[in-house]
DNA sequence: ATGTAC
């Protein structure tokens, strides 16, 4: 295909064939040579969502782009309801509302080492990990799972799992409102009903860091991150409940497509109109799903402060607060261009800039803060929103660094190693469920996510704020 | 990502 490079780390892929817009993509010189090699199948998909009925210009990739279900992984479109725009569990993702929350210790490297290792036998104690993990101490009836899915993370906090003012540094306050859990199927609220405050696997993680280096002094006050400081970095999602949604909605929309006269050029992208019943409903499962991811990642930080409180940080000492929560795979309903549009990110955040409404007053003059982390062994950045995002993105950046390995290929380059032991002889204990999943996730099998985020900020769509480098890791 | 092939 033919592409054309119209801005520093920015080329556009001209409207041709059944594109009913141009695409646009953010890529180094080095991320271009994979996009045209390797990874040339996700640009392929990006031209394939640029077909979909109702899309407003441009169908657009973050540095971070790979391969996905029907839309890349990476991907970011916005749909005119008006215009006979689409919705796409495909453009989401299966695992709905998929995000990382941040937590900033009031604690330093210096104070933490001494417990490093108890306190990553107590992180990997109480919050479960790997495939099919299941809380047995916190439990919620089938009316309490309705009320999380309505309500998200505020429930939890309600409960007393959480400070109030955890809600405020969430993403949308930790709840999409137009949530029905009478959207979601029988058996999605069975997979999910125990899995709410638990890991699951692949990429998935939770994460002590300390603070590295920091870029940007105004906006790291602004976030409260200072040198050497412990944080806690969290990424999950919405568990056997979200993607049993994507599921159930894939296979209806694929039945409806042809009376909407909906040309699929990919399976995969089914979709239904945003107006239509079909695609109303799909949007309030999703919601419900997103509000059960909220709460997961609420939960989950009530027994890392928990973790912390064992090995003996009292909260006044540890003073583990929410910097910020944010999602990277869900389609909300926002203002661009003067347009109420429905932004797909999938593998993609909000990065609203400075001055947006959205963003916590504390850090509304400096942008939201955007998190993306990176492998287990180097570093994970947190940078900050900005104005041009707003004009060129649809306010939103990358989400991580983006395999670079195949996990098959990963399995076989780390089976001869033992890379639990390599990572502690550099200081980082890694506690997980299989070894499969430590040799899947292995540093190398990922790209260097400083090579994303030199992307991010040539092509001006995030800022870099602070590096955090990992000291604990718990996997599925 | 995922009761990794209901």
């Amino acid at each position: 295909m033919r592409f054309e490079k119209i801005a520093p780390y920015t080329y556009r892929i001209p409207r041709q064939g059944k594109m009913r817009v141009d695409a646009v993509f953010f890529a180094s010189e080095e991320i271009l040579r994979d996009l045209e090699g390797e990874n040339y199948a996700s640009l392929q998909q990006l031209v394939n969502v640029a077909t979909l009925p109702g899309i407003v210009e441009p169908a657009l990739a973050m540095p971070d782009i790979h391969w996905g279900y029907g839309f890349p992984i990476g991907g970011v479109a916005a749909f005119d309801p008006e215009e006979g725009g689409v919705v796409s569990p495909g453009g989401v993702g299966f695992d709905i509302n998929c995000g990382v929350r941040l937590l900033a210790s009031h604690l330093t490297l210096e104070d933490l080492l001494p417990r490093q290792k108890e306190l990553a036998d107590t992180l990997y104690r109480l919050i479960p990990s790997g495939v099919g993990s299941e809380r047995k101490d916190v439990r919620f009836s089938k009316k309490e799972l309705k009320e999380i899915l309505k309500e998200g993370a505020g429930w939890l906090i309600r409960r007393g799992f959480g400070y109030p003012e955890d809600l405020h540094f969430i993403e949308s306050e930790g709840r999409l409102p137009w949530a029905d859990p009478d959207k979601v199927s029988e058996r999605a609220f069975e997979r999910g009903a125990p899995q709410i405050g638990t890991l699951g696997s692949g990429n998935h993680f939770l994460e002590v860091q300390y603070v590295d280096q920091i870029y940007d002094e105004e906006a790291a006050e602004a976030f409260g991150l200072f040198p050497n400081q412990i944080t806690v970095l969290i990424h999950t999602g919405s568990r056997g409940l979200g993607h049993q949604v994507c599921q159930d909605y894939v296979e209806r929309f694929l039945k409806v497509d042809p009376r909407y006269g909906i040309e699929l050029v990919d399976k995969q992208l089914a979709a239904a109109p945003i107006k239509s019943p079909e695609g109303q409903d799909y949007l309030q499962a999703m919601a419900a799903a997103a509000n059960f991811a909220f709460a997961n990642r609420q939960l989950i930080a009530h027994f890392v402060r928990e973790a912390f409180e064992v090995v003996g940080f009292p909260p006044r000492d540890h003073g583990l607060r929410v910097l910020y929560d944010l999602a990277h795979n869900n389609a909300k309903f926002e203002e661009h261009g003067g347009k109420r549009v429905l932004v797909h990110r999938k593998g993609a955040t909000r990065a609203f800039g400075p001055g947006h409404p959205e963003i916590p007053p504390e850090y509304r003059k400096v942008g939201q803060p955007v998190l993306v982390p990176g492998d287990m062994g180097r570093y994970s950045y947190v940078l900050s929103g900005t104005e041009k995002a707003m004009a060129v993105s649809f306010g939103s950046s990358c989400h991580g660094a983006g395999r670079k390995m195949s996990r098959h290929q990963a399995k076989r380059v780390a089976r001869e190693r033992n890379l639990i032991k390599e990572l502690a002889e550099r200081g980082i204990l890694v506690r997980a469920a299989t070894k499969a999943t430590v040799d899947e996730e292995m540093p190398e099998a990922y790209k260097d996510v400083s090579v994303v985020v030199e992307a991010v900020q040539g092509a001006g769509i995030g800022k870099k704020v602070a590096r955090l480098r990992p000291l604990i890791v718990v996997k599925g």
